[in-house]
DNA sequence: CTGCAACCTGAAGCGCGGTTGAGGTAAAGG
DNA sequence: CCTTTACCTCAACCGCGCTTCAGGTTGCAG
């Protein structure tokens, strides 16, 4: 069956992704499908899209809910196009810029952070990198929340 | 109260980690205390930096047993001295550097694969960064670790 | 027209990385 | 000495991101 849509197998075949992940996905607002008469989900194939946003994103660290947002930025109506996902895009290029930055620091000062006996909390300027993670208080939540 | 050994609430204020969380970190074997008679924990001033280490290394997107098998390659009788944390620090920065390159990868190929409307799967080499996801089949259990 | 794979829902369960709470003990200051 | 604050254990719970299972329905191939 290569019809216009997609089922969810289909759908789960060709994004990678499983049909439980897919159903949760929905139910959380990230991806949409029709309905055939007797009540099976069908995808356009723009959903593919969408599903692939979604694991990229995950890659980079987002949350589904900030995911679930970033998406909800993408025309209602009509079937976005290229400039749509362009600027959506655009967006996560910072996001990566920012991560690649805060990385890159922590790796420039490893080394010589633990090699100098530094790394101690109190000046290591390595546990707070940019006194981003200091300003969240305690409690982990904030932090690490999507793997990887 | 100032001597050579920490209160589990003196280690979580240096560290900015939860008395929990330690106690969380102690059972999994991450981190060690002696104890009072009074059966009270008590750490050595190196555990700030073992602590120090784990909360790096989450922040890279190692899991907590991950970061417990490095740790366990520092020595066990003495206490670990900077050549020792240089050896580890190393093993870490090749961490970061492949991540770091995942993430450029990510980051120089989105604009680009959206834009041109690739970004379906098949032949996106977004979705499969160097086939090293696909390589893990099916399920994310995989990425999306340790969030972040 | 029948059979079987694929689909459906809802509820429960899992792994991670912790937090919270109850009920009790230790230790430092006055 | 006594009070207050910090600590102890154990068990239960939380949020995230799913998976699994039971019990039932759909839909395509032969």
């Amino acid at each position: 069956m290569v019809a216009d849509t997609l089922t969810i197998g289909e759908l789960a075949a060709r994004s990678g992704v499983a049909p439980s992940a897919l159903r949760y996905y929905e139910r959380l607002g990230l991806i949409h499908a029709t309905r055939t008469t007797g009540n099976q989900r069908r995808y356009r194939r723009t959903e593919l899209r969408r599903v692939s946003f979604i694991r990229i994103a995950q890659q980079v660290g987002v949350s589904l809910e900030e995911i679930r947002d970033a998406l909800a930025s993408l025309p209602e109506g009509r079937t976005p196009n290229r400039a749509d996902w362009a600027r959506l895009s655009e967006r996560w290029r910072a996001r990566l810029d920012d991560r690649i930055a805060l990385l890159e620091k922590l790796r420039d000062e490893l080394t010589g952070c633990i090699g100098c006996g530094c790394l101690s909390m109190q000046t290591c300027k390595l546990y707070n990198p940019g006194d981003r993670l200091a300003a969240e208080g305690p409690g982990p939540r904030v932090l690490l929340a999507p793997r990887q």
